[in-house]
RNA sequence: GGCCCCGUAGCUCAGUUGGAUAGAGCAACAGCCUUCUAAGCUGUGGGUCACACGUUCGAAUCGUGUCGGGGUCACCA
């Protein structure tokens, strides 16, 4: 239990008693008092006002009246302004926190309500180019929220769709053939991802050098796309390798090895990880039987050229292809197949798609027609959809090479990190191993940070010009706050000082930030569960940087090591302890480790 | 053009199922290190919540319209 929800059961039982009138807790809300204000947390009165019958005033003066008498162990006091009863929790309450919970390894986790088994996909990289600023921000929400849902009990499988087949994959293949002689990662020294990438925008330029030739000759820019001799060659190889023929095939798997390697690499640095990569190329012919069902089953319809299509008018979809009329697949039949597969294969009971929000339309397809072939699963896909993250000089595209490169920006802040440390001289004694360490740490703590405490449902703007920031709302400050306690906690140990003791008990008038620190930690829950609930890993951070940043203020107000008085020492240091407790735990559900010093 | 999303301080973002005087960070300015790490703390300035009307005890939040920005409506992936 929350303190919120002990507040509103002991809300809903003095009505009871007091009205005989039954409530629950979607009958009034429970806010945290404002600043402004004396109290802790606030019932707002309105709601109830109206079934009641009685003026703000007199009801609130009649409900504090009666939690204070009856819930005496709870609240210490109230007050009414308006239609806000002001309540203050009671001190035992506070410091029976510490005392309970300061020895519990699994402070803030919540026991599950009703785990689930959920299937979060995230990634899903094109096998033509590098990862971009825009992947980073995919990667790291889809890896948080599956922790995140981990933490709240669920089981989670992380996994992965590789779009290794295609006709973008085929463009890099055309041109390296056209123009690399033979070049390879290690002819060259270049990451593989980065080399395929490269020809990924050289197939993109020689194009568009053909197709200003063929428009002088008098053809329109459709037409010339279209006859482009590059762009003919790409479409052959497409047909050969849906074909085997072993030349293709062997390019493709040489250059395909070359970006497995550097992704590998990539993921490796920032943390993520899969617990199961499907391979386009093996489930592209996936769904092919099921629209065939649908067929039969006269829930799609068949056009005069023998394509396949589902009427979704009703929902305001229009009509979608479903598979061309020589038979082969589009993209939606392969999202069809794998999303049965999935459900099938790990019995899951909800299936997460972490897509860039430019395919809400397609997952608003897919769902539907799902649910229109008949798969009780479809209730339970579930499109998590993010914004673009955009640059303050425009929008990135890889073909055009205006791209933020994620092995770039992670290098970029890593250096960053680098940089500050050597200005603030702190570390001097660390080895260069751990200054390496250090440094990743920060660095990326900094990037993910960054790309994490923005609502993922939103786009972001990102400026190249501007580094990212150290300083304030950032991972860095919160990892700094860890370090500051681990600070204080080496110093009082060396001083014989036993953080572990059980003996000591808190029993202690409460100064307002102490006050103030022990609510907050105690609403590490109300973050976990809010967080799971929504998807949303922003609210892990924000909730993470209040508290390090009241911490922050506690720590310049109130000594630890040298408190006032041997039961104030006692209470600061758990609270300490329980920061960092916390720090450390919201920081590793958003992929960032904490360093002891910086 | 149809459908969807967005518009909050100079910039980047918070703002819970409608709740009290709309909050942070950055940037600017002024203070604070002989005492646990100044990547910090304290303070000042900065707002027509795009605009208009409506709903009600109460609107940044809900509704309608207007303006501005973005996405999508592929036999691309």
């Amino acid at each position: 239990m929350t303190f919120i929800q002990n507040i509103q059961s002991a809300a809903i039982n003095s009505l009871k008693e007091i009205f005989n009138e039954d409530f629950t807790e979607n009958d009034f809300q429970v806010n945290e008092t404002k600043p402004e204000f004396k109290g802790d947390y606030t019932i707002v009165l309105f709601a109830l006002v109206k079934t009641l019958k009685l003026s703000p005033e007199k009801l609130g003066a009649t409900l504090g009246e009666h939690l204070l008498k009856k819930q005496s162990e709870l609240f210490s006091g109230f007050n009414v302004i308006k239609g806000f009863l002001n309540l203050e929790l009671a001190e035992n309450q506070l410091t029976n926190l510490l005392n309970e919970q300061y020895h519990s390894e699994s402070f803030g986790f919540i026991s599950p309500t009703s785990p689930k088994k959920i299937m979060v996909e995230y990634s899903s990289p094109n096998t033509n180019k590098p990862l971009h600023l825009g992947h980073l921000r995919n990667n790291f929400i889809g890896w948080s929220v599956a922790e995140i849902l981990k933490a709240n009990g669920n089981e989670v499988i992380k996994s992965s769709i590789v779009n290794d087949r295609g006709i973008h994959i085929c463009k890099s293949m055309i041109a390296w053939k056209m123009f690399a002689e033979g070049a390879t990662p290690e002819s060259t020294d270049k990451k593989g991802d980065h080399l395929v990438g490269d020809y990924y925008v050289k197939f993109n330029d020689e194009l568009k050098r053909q197709v200003e030739e063929l428009t002088q000759s008098g053809k329109s820019p459709e037409e010339a796309e279209k006859e482009a001799p590059i762009m003919l060659e790409t479409q052959q190889m497409l047909l050969d390798w849906e074909q085997g023929k072993p030349e293709v095939m062997e390019l493709w798997k040489k250059m395909n090895s070359w970006v497995y390697k550097g992704f590998d690499e990539t993921y490796k640095r920032i943390g993520c990880d899969f617990d199961r990569t499907y391979f386009e190329s093996n489930t592209y012919l996936l769904g092919k039987d099921l629209v065939q069902e649908g067929l039969e089953k006269n829930i799609l319809f068949k056009k005069d050229d023998g394509s396949i299509w589902i009427d979704l008018n009703e929902e305001k979809l229009g009509e979608k292809l479903l598979l061309r009329g020589d038979g082969t697949s589009v993209y939606m039949t392969q999202d069809i197949g794998l999303a049965r597969q999935k459900f099938e294969e790990y019995l899951l009971e909800k299936s997460i798609y972490v897509i860039g929000d430019e395919q809400l339309h397609h997952m608003k397809v897919l769902k539907e027609t799902l649910k229109k072939l008949g798969f009780p699963f479809a209730e339970d896909i579930f499109h998590l959809s993010y914004g673009m993250v955009e640059l303050t000089t425009g929008k990135m595209k890889s073909r055009e090479g205006t791209v933020v490169d994620a092995d770039d920006i992670v290098d970029e802040m890593i250096s960053t990190a680098a940089q500050h440390t050597e200005e603030l001289g702190k570390v001097k004694d660390f080895s260069e191993d751990e200054l390496r360490e250090l440094y990743e740490i920060l660095g990326l703590g900094a990037m993910k940070f960054y790309l994490l405490r923005v609502d993922p449902k939103k786009r972001m703007v990102f400026n190249p010009d501007d580094s990212i920031d150290f300083h304030g709302f950032t991972g860095p400050f919160v990892q700094y706050t860890y370090a500051r306690i681990q600070s204080i906690l080496r110093k009082i140990q060396a001083d014989g000082y036993d953080i572990n003791s059980e003996e000591n008990s808190v029993k202690e008038d409460l100064l307002p930030l102490e006050r103030e620190l022990i609510i907050t930690l105690e609403k590490y829950k109300n973050a976990l569960a809010d967080s799971a609930k929504e998807l949303n890993p922003a609210l892990i951070a924000t909730y993470v940087y209040q508290l390090a940043k009241l911490y922050n203020s506690f720590y310049s107000e109130h000594s630890v090591a040298n408190a006032e008085s041997e039961s104030k020492k006692i209470l600061r240091v758990r609270l300490s302890v329980m920061t960092a407790n916390i720090i450390k735990s919201a920081l590793s559900l958003l992929g960032i480790q904490v360093p002891d010093r910086m």
